[in-house]
DNA sequence: TTGAAAGCGCTAACAC
DNA sequence: GTGTTAGCGCTTTCAA
């Protein structure tokens, strides 16, 4: 391994030189900055990080925690978080939490004792609440997307998940429909909670009931969805909901599916909302375009790391917390409902 | 921040003993190990990374580096890295590589010097030479998967891209096909190299010609390839291929909905195979479900794992490689050709 | 079995 | 502008 010594020799200076020259201080005459610099090259040296860290208490890099980092879904905002990186001084790295809970505590003390600088905790699991307790009793830099977590001054980047149902509701009244049901995925993320907000609020401001069954928890097997787009069909055209609100685009696809195989059209027969706008024809998606509520996800990725960089260097006030706006993209499931 | 001093301190014990402790030396009594570790616990103290690095010259951490990490073609490699990597003493980061060559290298450089102690390379750019070749001649420890470098004596595992292709070129011909196109992805990827030339063998084995329009070249851009299977439909029935064998399932979801957009029929107007098995129901593809050339990727992915750990160990002697087999997955896409 | 001391590679404070 | 020196937190001789 070389190191600044060896440079240092070579160069016949100081290792305080060396350093100097590898971190751009001014003070460095230009003959020797030369020598150096040629040194360097020669031998082929490259700072050790561990050394560096040590002495800099910084690691250079920021992790980005995501579960389920197999998940198609994190697509744009991993595009997002690269072209960040790029403009970042720092190094990014991917990090996916497990399931084992011991595993996990190990994982997060490795990275917040010497190997990373900051942490991106993407996800509104509520299980994340003792690692974001952790992070924030021990002092550690981190900013949470798409977790809106009240109880503490916490870095935050959300995204308006109940304006952004409401919207999705409200432009399903305004085509016409008043029966309109609620596909709700996973109680244990907060986004589900606030979209399921999102739609009894739109509901309710226009004086429409919810009745009881046309409320389906999707949970995690998305299949469920297809079972319960099926059973709703199976009433009477003039009982069921004319729409179907639901909590992702995963689960939409699902209940489209259902209902197309029963041999009824989408939007025709029902009318169906998403929410990720995540499934396209690049991703092999060859379904009806799914009318869908977007996440600036892109953006927030590249976002995150700007900001999370500017808390380590200083240059943004802390707790820093910052909301995106949802954008309705209205494709082909949505039509007015046949007049009962 | 807490460090030894502050637990030998706690402990009334030696620095070098709260180090003996932690790292599960024999040589230190009950009693004083019972103390130092409830010290530990009482101030929350855990080993800094950077520092421990430095003297143990092993960051404790295994890098995965993968282009796109936002693909969802890497979920079964994914999921396979994190089980191995539960079972491995050392933690797994991923790290998505850019396509900024400075970047690259420095990224390269980071990883290479204090922040990881070996790496996976996953993919079969051809433009990653010059990657390993810096690894091979620093001498750092690395894996490539999928990447069959002949020039160097490197760690790697593969699959037989050539026998799979092979299998479903003649899994085509078996089923009374003759005419069979080849829709080839980009060039510049070496399993796409390998999967023509199974399919070459496989004609040329069974003696049949391959027509110079039968071959497409799809490169990155897949809607070439909805266009390229339209261009073949328009041709007479008798003239045009009767089966398409393609580098990918994504460049043959697009040969198959260019072939049914114009109304003909698959497979019983033409079949199509792909490779790589990726698109199913679960990512949301509703296309007819695609005969297709599997790979075991979460085995591969957790293998991986495992055999570097092993390598870092020293109980895995190198250079290493391996060979996986494909299986080919039979679905609906593929039916006898109409006789003409 | 335990402690004192040296040193991993680097940077920063201080001297010149 | 440059070198000397100390020290980041940890592990590992070596002595006791």
């Amino acid at each position: 391994m070389i190191t600044v010594k060896d440079v240092a020799k070579h160069a016949d200076v100081s290792a305080a030189t060396v350093s100097r020259v590898i971190n751009g201080a001014q003070n460095v005459s230009p003959e020797i900055r030369r020598r150096v610099k040629e040194s360097i090259k020669t031998l082929g040296y490259f700072p050790n990080n561990a050394a560096r860290s040590l002495v800099l208490r910084q690691a250079g890099s920021i992790a980005v925690l995501l579960h389920n980092l197999h998940s198609p879904f994190y697509g744009d905002l991993i595009r997002g978080i690269e072209d960040g990186a790029a403009t970042s001084s720092r190094n990014v790295i991917f990090c996916s939490l497990g399931r084992n809970q011991e595993n996990r505590d190990h994982y997060i003390q490795f990275l917040t004792n010497g190997t990373s600088d900051a942490i991106i905790l993407y996800g509104s699991m509520f299980s994340d609440q003792p690692i974001i307790e952790h992070l924030y009793s021990v002092n550690f830099p981190f900013l949470l997307i798409e977790n809106n977590f009240q109880s503490l001054p916490v870095n935050q980047i959300l995204i308006d998940n109940i304006e952004g149902a409401r919207g999705a509701v409200e432009y399903l009244i305004d085509t016409g429909h008043s029966r309109i049901a609620h596909f709700m995925g996973n109680p244990n993320k907060k986004v589900n909670l606030e979209r399921f907000n999102g739609y009894t609020e739109a509901m309710q401001k226009n004086g429409l009931p919810i009745a009881q069954d046309h409320i389906k928890n999707i949970f995690e097997d998305d299949d469920l969805s297809y079972k319960a787009s099926q059973e709703l069909m199976q009433q009477p055209a003039e009982a069921r909901p004319t729409a179907i609100f639901c909590s992702n685009d995963r689960i939409a696809a699902k209940a489209i599916q259902g209902i197309l195989d029963l041999g009824f059209s989408v939007p025709d027969d029902m009318s169906v909302v998403g929410f990720d706008n995540q499934l396209n024809y690049d991703n092999c998606y060859h379904g009806p375009s799914i009318t869908s509520v977007k996440q600036p996800l892109y953006e927030i990725g590249r976002d995150s790391i700007q900001h999370l960089t500017n808390i380590l260097d200083g240059t943004q006030a802390t707790p820093f917390s910052k909301s995106y706006h949802t954008e309705l993209v209205k494709m082909s499931t949505v039509a007015p409902p046949k007049i009962w």
